[in-house]
DNA sequence: TAATAAATTTAGACTTGTCTAAAAAATTAT
DNA sequence: ATAATTTTTTAGACAAGTCTAAATTTATTA
């Protein structure tokens, strides 16, 4: 069907494009660790395809059978990333390199019945949604707890940050995903906030809080 | 650490192994579906690595480590195999193309835990042995029915014939992996078999008793 | 044993995906 | 508005894996 490379292309742009709608040539480099003209050659094939609307200098969009490829291989990411942490008993800091081989794994029958063995979860260990089988997902909103003000709560869903260092540091803190925390103080000097989580105070930095979402 | 093709022209040369100790050009490129030369190529390259014993026109055997990632492939496929039959609930037949692009994932804790998850099965949907993380099993003596003589009873163990069409005939008549036959008649003219199985009989060519395999 | 056939290897080419270095276009700063 | 900087594309090269056609080696047959 596609390539590896052609998969992990569309990823990306599909996770770029989050951000800002047009993507650039050297945002995809930068993402999949590659030179930008690498990329420039990629974008050739996939405007080929019709997977992506590419012209010359003005970045990219995916097309619709582009973007449904990429829900397809997230979707494919985030079903073996719950089956991981909830049938192999992994970390939620430990998935994400084995997903990145699994969410090529072809088969859509497989996947389809993953999904119903794991009882069509609708969030990965991280919080992300999980598209169904039609790419389709319900965009929960989330906001970093930066958005809380001092007595405000709000339940942890996921996190804007997904490396490895992050993950571990929140786990230790007991921060995981469907806690609820409270906002107990901010601090002034440097927008560090203080949060009671299960009866304990936490102490967390601005950039920790930026990384962490709840809903309200 | 080696490529998608490297591992599939060492799984090849171990099962052919099985048959002939030295394995030929030729075999391989038939077992690949692809072309005498490219296996040249590829056997230049298994050589250079050291994981397989070549010798231009004299056909390869594996090396000692090249062995072992043989068995490691095969462990993975087996248990995958296994995961798809019994935790997702495919037939038999339907399993093995899948297998061949999980056995390419490559995290040995993925496996293992794998294994602990189901139980550390010994034996594949088609009754194979799976290997255990050293590479070690026990290879039961499996014999064809031919080998049997009439009331002689054997329990089915496994098959030699891999195919969809003979998993899916073995299938519809009830001749599956755990069940006891016994041979009631064998036909002079054409060596065919008549067996009762759970009180039925079932009558099978030649062809098929040498492809089904049991222990006594 | 010499001729013929079969198996294997070599030579040269092609595709995919990548790279570096250089050229071109777009953006930002003066 | 021009110059300097950044971004992107092009040109040319390379490694992996494959192919066809031709050459070479080994096996078979007469
Ligand atoms: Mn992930
Ligand atoms: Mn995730
Ligand atoms: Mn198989
Ligand atoms: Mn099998």
């Amino acid at each position: 069907m596609n390539t590896l490379a052609e998969e992990n292309y569309l990823k990306s742009i599909y996770h770029l494009s989050l951000n800002d709608s047009n993507v650039s040539t050297n945002q995809i480099a930068a993402a999949l660790n590659t030179k930008a003209a690498s990329v420039t050659d990629m974008l050739k094939k996939l405007a080929d395809k019709e997977l992506i609307n590419y012209e010359k200098y003005q970045g990219v969009t995916l097309t619709s059978s582009g973007e449904k490829i990429a829900l397809h291989i997230i979707r494919k990411h985030r079903l073996w990333e719950y089956f991981l942490v909830e049938k192999l008993h992994f970390k939620w800091d430990e998935v994400h390199d084995m997903a990145e081989e699994m969410e090529h794994i072809s088969s859509v029958e497989l996947i389809d019945r993953l999904d119903k063995f794991m009882d069509y979860p609708k969030h990965d260990p991280h919080g992300d949604p999980i598209p169904d089988r039609d790419g389709n997902f319900k965009k929960h909103e989330l906001q970093p707890i930066t958005a809380l003000r001092v007595n405000e709560t709000g339940i942890i869903s996921g996190v804007r940050d997904h490396s490895t260092a992050f993950l571990q540091y929140l786990e230790k803190q007991q921060l995981t995903i469907g806690k609820k925390i409270k906002v107990t103080e901010i601090i002034e000097y440097d927008h560090s906030m203080i949060l009671e989580v299960e009866q304990t105070k936490i102490h967390i930095s601005r950039e920790a809080a930026k990384n962490l979402l709840i809903v309200i």
